[in-house]
Formats: C-alpha cells, sequence, structure tokens
DNA sequence: TTGACATATCGAGAAAAGTCGATATACTAT
DNA sequence: ATAGTATATCGACTTTTCTCGATATGTCAA
C-alpha cells in the first residue's frame, strides 16, 4: 500500500465525499442495487451512473476517480453485466488506520 | 481544519518523512537544540537547518514545507534568535486521528 | 555599522493532477 | 445484426503543485 498514493486519493473533496458517501449507501443511494440480482451478493456496492448522479462531475471524471481509488485500496469493485459497483475497501481501509495511527 | 489540505501535505514524501522524523528527534536529529538556551522550552523542536540537511532539499524548499505544515495543522514553530524551531503539532494530529476515525 | 548566518519570500519553469468531451468497449434486448 | 445503455479509455487543455535559485529580512557578533 503506497500512503502516499492513498493521501493524494484522499485530496479532493469529490474523491472523499464519495467515500464517505459509501459508509451509508443506503442513505446516500436510495436506488442502490436496482439492478444487481439477489444472487450476486456484494453488499453496499452502487453503481458508477449513481454515483455520478450524486456527485456531480463528467461520467469520465468519476469512473476515473473510481478507477483511482479502487487502485490505491479504498474501494473495490465487482462488475456484473454492465455495471460495476463499488464499495468500500474496508480492509485497506483499517490497514490505513493502522499506518495511521503507528506511523503519523 | 481543513482536511484536504492536511491530505495534501501528507501526500508528499518528503514531508510525510519531516512529520515521522519528528516523533523521535533525538534520534533523527542528534545535535537537536544545540542553539536553544535552558530558559526556552520547546520540546522536541528542530531548527530548519537540521531539517533540511536531513531532507536533502533546497533551502527554500524545506522552509515551504514546513511552513505548509504548520498553516495546515500538522506541526508548530516558534522563533528563538535566528532559529526557527519545529515539532509536531500533537493537538492537530490528535483532530486528525479524530476526524479519520469517526469520518473516514 | 558591517559582515556573517538562519530563515522567509519571490518569481519562474517543469512536472503532475484535474477535468472534460469524444470515442471505444462491453453487454443487453429486439 | 442493430440499437441502446453503462462504463472505460483517450487526448487535450487548464490548473495546481513541485522545486529551485535569487533575493529579502531579521538576528548576532565584532
Amino acid at each position: 500500500m503506497d500512503y502516499i498514493d492513498v493521501f493524494k486519493a484522499l485530496s479532493n473533496e469529490t474523491r472523499l465525499n464519495i467515500l464517505q458517501w459509501l459508509k451509508e449507501p443506503e442513505k446516500h443511494f436510495p436506488k442502490q442495487g436496482a439492478h444487481i440480482p439477489k444472487e450476486v451478493s456484494f453488499k453496499g456496492g452502487v453503481c458508477v451512473g449513481d454515483i455520478q448522479e450524486k456527485a456531480k462531475v463528467s461520467q469520465s471524471t468519476v469512473s476515473h476517480y473510481l478507477n483511482l481509488m479502487q487502485k490505491v485500496g479504498l474501494l473495490e469493485s465487482v462488475r456484473y453485466g454492465q455495471w460495476t459497483y463499488y464499495r468500500r475497501d474496508e480492509e485497506g481501509i483499517r490497514q490505513l488506520a493502522e499506518y495511521f495511527r503507528t506511523e503519523i
């Protein structure tokens, strides 16, 4: 985990918002999971389009952001059909918190 | 406290190093406090020149970095004579940790 | 008051990040 | 096959950050 890159990812209001919205996906994305069938379980995942709508940036920007946040370990994703669902990578975030507590 | 700016400050290897070095100033800056007289107490403070030497960036860069880190609440400083001593702002860092724990 | 030193500020060029529209890819339904 | 939808990638332009050398400011010692 490259912590410099994680901090860079957190250095942007939209990305920070996304991370926080995803703490309570049902609250911030009411129609969350509309397309996902019951047999696929990816609890808390929200699709790119819903995040874009709320974040109010272009589709390409939000896609880029989500990919970036996934690469640094803040989010994880699953593709189902034409949708990609993103949710918090709680293990990565736990690791970051641990680093924070011991090294910062 | 503007957390975006704090994360920006942490998004740089040199600055992150400085913050970590200052956790154990005696270890990383052996001659620490050489100029500071006993009657002035600023425990753990290290002067700009010593930090520059270790960080291996230009004097103007390190001065800029330290000022930046102070502005966002990661460091605090005191001027004594021609020297400026910097140390961690433990209260600011505590606040950041609190934000981290509750919001991230 | 002059000269030496520590630090801060200024100005600038280079590198990186932000952000978009256009386009490509992948999937779905007809 | 075709058209429609969701997401990803590309290319480009703009804005921000990095980093430096030069210079200014403040302090101390002679």
